[in-house]
DNA sequence: CTTGCATTAGACCGACCGGTCAACTATTAT
DNA sequence: ATAATAGTTGACCGGTCGGTCTAATGCAAG
């Protein structure tokens, strides 16, 4: 009901966004502190860490993710294989919304993340990696429908969704390389093509 | 001949480990310098700033890429398709090795960089593109060759070149998530798959 | 009114950041 | 031999980094 959020709340807000924008690593404390009106104590109140804002971004961006960008793509009143093209359509929208509004693609937090700090902390990569698992998940569960179905031969589920979310990441990264949303539309076809078959014996 | 190499060339190839198995902004000047036991002032002879550096460490880093691993998988005496085959050994032997080295796969300097700085400075941002554009191009090449003899369906080149890196680029970000280099064989399969067909019209 | 706790303010800390500079030493060309 | 230039040294700069601390608030329960 008011308009002045919860100062947690308003500091993983704007985390959030910076992180995302730009990394984790250029994005400091001060300037987290400034754009969500507070100081220093305050956030050191919630936050032990930058460390702790991070996992507490991932956490909550997982969230986000889940219920907007997931929720849309992988609609269960959808045909199995259609759903995976409705990702592509996810993924060039909200690129193409965020380089209207800012002039880049930010990419996704997740994989820009991932290649920052993985080989910096172990905790936060398992914890990306977490969430990249869950990802997975709901490629698997629409290729397992799909088969059920008769739509798509049977294969491997579980290594062909792990593939079609590398080749989404692979995407994104080309597209924020080259700044253009339009990379997804014209890469994006071949992400329901992609198959790994069952590994026999 | 000496084994006191070049101070430019020392800076260069302590920059070129450490921002790839760190990041651009977690390695400061100090650091470098102190690798190449070299003192500050010898540094900004060589460099007027840190971005300059980086600069370099791309251009030789993409000199290394095409002369190693580049040339090594798209050797033109093997048949094209063996040759994207290879792309995944060179990618999967490159990572594990390094793991074996420093405990954690480094990913791909480029894609990390790319996605570490592309919105933050459009300079290197190209630069990098340029890299990827380079890499696609090989790709691109070994598919006309494969089309011209008839090994593949006529398809369109560039843009499944284009696909092939961007899957590439994501099964090494996966792998690095999970610092484990099997990803890199457990998708490798479907990379020479991948299609996009020639857009009618 | 008081006690107690959650929250906020903001000055402050040492360490480190990227970068500068003047002095000094090799090396090279004339 | 000399002059010019390339390379090196290490002290130094202002600014920012992540993080601490104390004192002051706001607010709720007794």
């Amino acid at each position: 009901m008011s308009n002045i959020k919860d100062t947690r709340e308003r500091i993983i807000e704007v985390a959030k966004s910076r992180f995302h924008n730009r990394s984790y690593a250029d994005v400091g404390i001060k300037e987290i502190c400034d754009m969500a009106a507070i100081q220093k104590g305050s956030f050191y109140h919630f936050f032990p860490s930058k460390r702790d804002l991070v996992l507490a971004v991932i956490d909550e961006f997982a969230i986000d993710w889940a219920n907007g960008f997931v929720a849309e793509a992988f609609d269960p009143s959808l045909p199995p294989m259609d759903r995976i093209d409705y990702v592509i359509d996810a993924a060039y929208f909200w690129q193409k919304s965020s380089k209207d509004l800012n002039g880049h693609l930010p990419g996704c937090l997740f994989g820009n993340l991932a290649l920052e700090i993985s080989t910096q902390d172990d905790v936060l990569r398992a914890k990306l990696n977490a969430v990249f698992s869950t990802a997975k998940d709901r490629f698997k569960d629409t290729l397992d429908e799909a088969a059920e179905q008769g739509i798509i031969p049977p294969l491997d589920s579980d290594v062909t969704a792990e593939a079609m979310l590398a080749y989404l990441e692979g995407m994104i990264l080309l597209a924020k390389a080259e700044n253009d949303p339009e990379v997804i539309y014209r890469l994006g076809p071949a992400l329901k093509n992609i198959r790994i078959e069952t590994n026999p014996h």
